[in-house]
DNA sequence: GTCCT
DNA sequence: GCGTATGCGC
DNA sequence: AGGACCGCGCATACGC
């Protein structure tokens, strides 16, 4: 119930003791690669865990992204962390969590419970923004304005629903469904259809699904296709009208009853809506959130390593990156020479290249779950 | 809100 | 009508 | 004290 999407799971990272002297040095989110395979401890701090959750997705929708991602970082960090957190000088230890949130985990160990979460909570504008942005389509500004124009919740949006764009309609009509998560099982089969509709338009097209399915989870929030083709470069990027694999793709799709809906649809990136269709009478399936993106040929593997994530360990890598004197991007990566990009691109033909590159062990996608 | 400079 | 800004999602 | 915190594709709103 969280946000609208994201799936996230712990890790460990290492401890230090010395209460004092929390300022230096912090449990650095920097080193945990060392030691990061371990997937699910469980969180021994989930009460306080929660209540921040709950506090980032009240700043989101108040328009404070940075202070939403600074509470996600906190619990990131807390969720990692593998002692049960007894006060706030302990929690401020941890990269991400300082003063301020360390006086709230101080309240809440204290009285069970946080004023400021409780005064929010009452609030029938903030809890009515935070309905509203539920649907996808709805953010921050709309549901804003909309609270303004007196509607609260999702009933009064259908009675509006001829003002709201196309994008908000369908959040609107399958707003339950997509706030389900998709079973791995179920992904495997639109993975086939879809690699089948692209072998047909043309053989040499290479596809894959990222996400957390490809970190190997058995669940995800949405599914998420990269596609490319040997013909397809960064030179033909301008010429990308021509170059129409998703168009044809979202047709064939169409005509096998897989997509049922579009959220926005160009030459480089599709976001829809597929449904497997149920030939026999017992399973009954329900609409899932998809996406697929054309990615020219040489940025593919960043593209992979990119869209596989998880987030985290995207920052972290990025992060090892740069100290090895590389800035590692979606598309690409580039030696810095004194401080400046050297815009040669570098070529790699794996994932695993672009580990070497830089110095990194390899971790397959089932150890980025960071 | 937190970190870095 | 057309170029640009903004909101949104990821 | 003050700025960075990813930035880009698509749909729509806005301004001329």
């Amino acid at each position: 119930m969280a946000g609208k999407r994201k799936d996230k799971d712990n890790s460990s990272s290492d401890d230090s003791s010395s209460e004092d002297d929390i300022k230096k040095k912090k449990l650095k989110t920097n080193t945990p690669l060392i030691k990061v395979s371990v997937t699910s401890n469980d969180n021994k701090n989930k009460q306080l865990t929660d209540i921040l959750t709950e506090l980032s997705v009240f700043e989101k929708n108040k328009g404070q992204v940075h202070r939403f991602t600074a509470y996600r970082k906190a619990v990131l960090s807390i969720k990692a962390y593998p002692h049960e957190i007894k006060s706030g000088l302990e929690a401020q230890k941890l990269d991400g969590v300082g003063a301020k949130i360390a006086k709230k985990i101080d309240e809440i160990l204290k009285t069970g419970d946080l004023k400021k979460l409780k005064s929010q909570n009452q609030d029938e504008t903030l809890t009515a923004i935070n309905q509203l942005s539920r649907v996808t389509g709805i953010g921050p500004q709309k549901a804003k304005s909309l609270v303004e124009e007196g509607i609260k919740t999702i009933d009064d949006l259908k009675k509006i629903k001829n003002t709201l764009t196309h994008h908000q309609q369908i959040g609107l009509k399958y707003f339950s469904e997509f706030e389900q998560r998709v079973p791995r099982k179920e992904i495997e089969v639109f993975e086939k259809l879809v690699s089948n509709s692209l072998f047909s338009i043309d053989p040499n097209i290479i596809s894959q699904v990222c996400g957390s399915y490809r970190r190997g989870l058995e669940s995800s929030g949405d599914i998420d296709i990269l596609i490319s083709h040997p013909n397809f470069t960064l030179e033909m990027k301008d010429k990308k009208k021509t170059f129409n694999i998703i168009e044809k793709l979202v047709e064939s799709l169409k005509k096998k009853h897989i997509l049922i809906d579009d959220l926005s649809l160009g030459p480089l990136k599709y976001m829809g809506v597929c449904k497997l269709v149920s030939t026999e009478i017992s399973e009954q399936h329900i609409a899932r959130r998809i996406d697929f993106k054309l990615i020219p040929y040489e940025s593919y593997y960043f593209g992979l390593l990119h869209n596989t994530g998880s987030d985290e360990f995207n920052r972290q890598m990025r992060g090892i990156a740069l100290k090895q004197g590389f800035t590692l991007s979606e598309y690409s990566i580039n030696k810095l020479s004194k401080g400046v990009k050297n815009e040669t691109p570098i070529l790699v033909n794996s994932e695993k290249e672009i580990f070497d590159i830089i110095g990194m062990e390899y971790y397959p996608p089932n150890k980025r779950n960071l």
